[in-house]
RNA sequence: GGUGUCAUAGCUCAGUUGGUAGAGCAAAGGACUGAAAAUCCUUGUGUCCCCGGUUCGAUUCCUGGUGACACCA
């Protein structure tokens, strides 16, 4: 039987680290499930695999874009699909690894087939939106999607404009693409949680953010304003750097502010992974610990593929 | 040693003409369907430093203590 291990947990708990081991003692690639290390040329303030360990061990989706390059959740799934059905063909477990909720979700879950916008519409909305302002277009969502009105964030301006994209460029309410069901997997997925106690997750964030400073950052991010207003540097810390670069901050505030938004995104993700009750979790210094319990449940998918 | 100022949320502080209190930051919780490191929402009980006094009632006024800071010796 085949097995997708998922290594998951909040940003700066020390996923990388963990995934080369598994990687090794379960002889696969790692597959990184991150929206932001996928694209190239932001390796530090992503804090992305270093090419030392990109050399151990085989990663997918490092790297491999540019920094302009459209890329959503539900390409990777499809992405991804495609990998696990080339690679299961020669081995029988896949280790996945990453932070990105939404990604991880899309590969375990699937996500509903939503057409993607294209750049004549979104520009459309966007020009309306500064035109006529948000009230005007809840109303018309109100008219074109009433179930998913009903139930919407209404203060969240890109969900309402992205319900409105799809209505437009379908002539179909949004909501009638959402079907609230998971698709199935033609594999087993067995989820690995890091976390650490807050207070030490916080401060090895804290020290992360210093090391990406003392690793350049600042340059890393000048070398990208050409291209700031991509959607790759709408990331915590490229904001805060792009803020010193135009003078605005001070380069220690930057850096508080740059932390603190990192703890905040962390907690995020706690917050996104805490209801999925399939997560087995585990301190990371745990290793051994972690390999038993995959070792179990790999045993018991044999036992039971026998039956 | 003397004099003065201060002591309130994790931090910096405001405030209560005496009726047990609130801002900023930090923090905590939540939502999430093709931009998700994005986007959006919610949350402040804290011995008002301690003992005593005055008072119907003290965090607020008074005595004493403790601590911090400043100045004078």
């Amino acid at each position: 039987m085949h097995t997708l291990l998922v290594l998951l947990g909040p940003t700066g708990v020390g996923k990388t680290e963990l995934a080369l081991r598994l990687a090794r003692r379960y002889a696969t690639p790692v597959i990184n499930a991150d929206s932001r290390q996928i694209y190239a040329d932001l390796s530090i303030g992503t804090a992305a695999p270093t090419p030392a360990q990109l050399q151990q061990v085989r990663h997918y989706f490092v790297g491999t874009l540019a920094i302009g390059d459209y890329y959503s959740a539900a390409r990777f799934e499809a992405d991804v699909l495609g990998l696990t059905e080339r690679l299961f063909a020669t081995r029988d477990t896949l280790l996945m690894s990453g932070g990105s909720m939404m990604y991880i979700d899309a590969v375990c879950k699937g996500i509903d087939d939503i057409p993607t916008i294209t750049d004549e519409t979104r520009s459309m909305l966007r020009q309306r939106l500064a035109d006529e302002g948000l009230e005007r277009l809840k109303a018309e969502l109100r008219l074109l999607d009433p179930d998913y009105y009903a139930g919407a964030d209404l203060r969240n301006t890109q969900r309402i404009v992205h319900a409105l994209e799809v209505c437009y460029q379908t002539g179909l309410p949004f909501s009638h693409f959402l079907t609230g069901q998971a698709k199935a997997r033609p594999f087993r997925i067995l989820k690995i949680g890091l976390n650490r106690p807050r207070e030490e997750l916080f401060e090895r964030i804290n020290a992360r953010v210093d090391a990406m400073i003392e690793a350049g950052l600042l340059d890393e991010a000048r070398s990208m304003l050409p291209h700031r207003h991509a959607n790759a540097l709408n990331t915590v810390g490229y904001k805060e750097m792009f803020a010193v670069l135009d003078g605005t901050w001070t380069l220690p505030f930057a850096v508080e502010r740059m932390k603190k938004n990192t703890r905040v995104y962390a907690k995020k993700q706690l917050t996104w992974f805490r209801r999925d009750d399939t997560i087995q979790w585990f301190h990371p210094d745990n290793a051994d610990a972690i390999e038993a319990w995959i070792d179990c449940q790999l045993h018991k998918d044999a036992q039971q593929h026998k039956q």
